[in-house]
DNA sequence: TCATTCATCTTAATGATGTTCAGATTATGG
DNA sequence: CCATAATCTGAACATCATTAAGATGAATGA
């Protein structure tokens, strides 16, 4: 009986064992979830611990704060994102010149998808708490792919020469800022399809047949 | 001495009357200084009320909640932008296509520029307080101002017919979206320009010497 | 002029929040 | 098996958003 006092007290399942060193991802997964449901700025640190079985000055050995396993979170939900556009890729493997552009398109939706799913989850990874300051972005995952489906696009040669240095930068900015107007209200989700034809257009150069 | 004790506590300056129509708008000012100056997250509805001279409470008699007196924080903070996106543009008044061209850059910069300047307050006028549901894009300023200088620019013939058609949704989600990832940390500021030089480039059709 | 009515403000209170601290419990490793 | 470090709890504190009840000034209308 000394043994059932012992067990901590809202554990779920079988883990009967004294809690370890899961509580670290137990907190930031159920952080995310709340933030998911309601938005960063309505959760609170003592509903994240409660919800996992854990007092809340618990959270004080694995955070210093409320804003680090904000932080963490953010760092999670964009590794999230990224997971959600590698799927979107995972079933468009074509060599042909129309499976390139495909994949471009996928990129771009998946963004632009991803926030629209998840709204709180991709204001969270890249709001206030993004982890930009100590992320690498050249190493991040999207622009990884982003790049390597940049290079797919030029060996079809649907990228100007003249674009070609500053194709990643201006293509992630507007895919990011459609995304967030989107999600601000300030355009319609309609916009995303013709923004990336622009974008193609563009980069393989509006006026190949101009004037 | 029953005068004395009849004015307000902290009201500054001479205005000796009792406190009017004004606390709505006190309100607004102290709560857009606070979160220039210290971010969203971390301004009260208390401390804008008690610097502005005021018990907490009294707000409630201008605002339902402290998330109405933000989201006006917000649509202010927006027009905010646009003031100094028309500053931006008041010296540059040329009508050759180099001042055409000139204050289509400067559009863009100033967009970015506000957030630099005032990254707190940009955050708040995009941020999850946007009032962007119940505002009205197409009659936006910073928006009139986007169409009129790409009207300009169309009729110096830097805009190619086939972008024609979203080049203001393709061009506001590209600054925005510089803007924002410049905020993040996931974009250095010297990239703005580049963007901005692409985006000219896409416009008026890179491929009119192309191969 | 005065009494009434309304908008505005204050005081006080409630419950929730982030954070800290002292102490209890468990794991670890010599 | 014991000592030390890691982990968790309980209670406390100051602050927060919000509400309710009452006071005060201004406006209205006789």
């Amino acid at each position: 009986m000394s043994l059932a006092r012992a067990l901590p007290k809202n554990r779920t399942g079988d883990k009967s064992a004294y809690h370890h060193g899961d509580l670290s991802d137990a907190l930031l997964v159920e952080a995310k979830r709340l933030v998911n449901k309601y938005g960063v700025e309505n959760i609170s640190l003592r509903q994240v611990a409660v919800n996992v079985g854990v007092s809340p000055s618990a959270a004080y050995h694995h955070f210093p704060d409320k804003e680090s396993l904000l932080k963490a979170a953010a760092k999670s939900a964009f590794e999230d994102m990224a997971d959600f556009q590698e799927r979107a890729l995972q079933d468009l493997n074509g060599i042909s010149a129309l499976a390139v552009r495909r994949r471009f398109r996928a990129l771009g939706q998946s963004y632009v998808g991803f926030a629209k799913k998840n709204p709180h989850l991709f204001r969270l990874a890249f709001g206030p708490y993004c982890a930009g300051e100590d992320m690498n972005r050249e190493e991040s995952r999207p622009w990884q792919m982003l790049l390597a489906v940049l290079q797919e696009l030029d060996e079809i040669g649907d990228i100007h020469p003249a674009m070609r240095a500053y194709a990643e930068i201006l293509i992630w900015s507007t895919i990011h800022g459609t995304a967030n107007l989107i999600l601000d209200g300030l355009l319609p989700v309609e916009t995303v399809d013709p923004v990336i034809q622009s974008l193609e257009l563009a980069l393989k150069s509006a006026g190949k047949v101009a004037k």
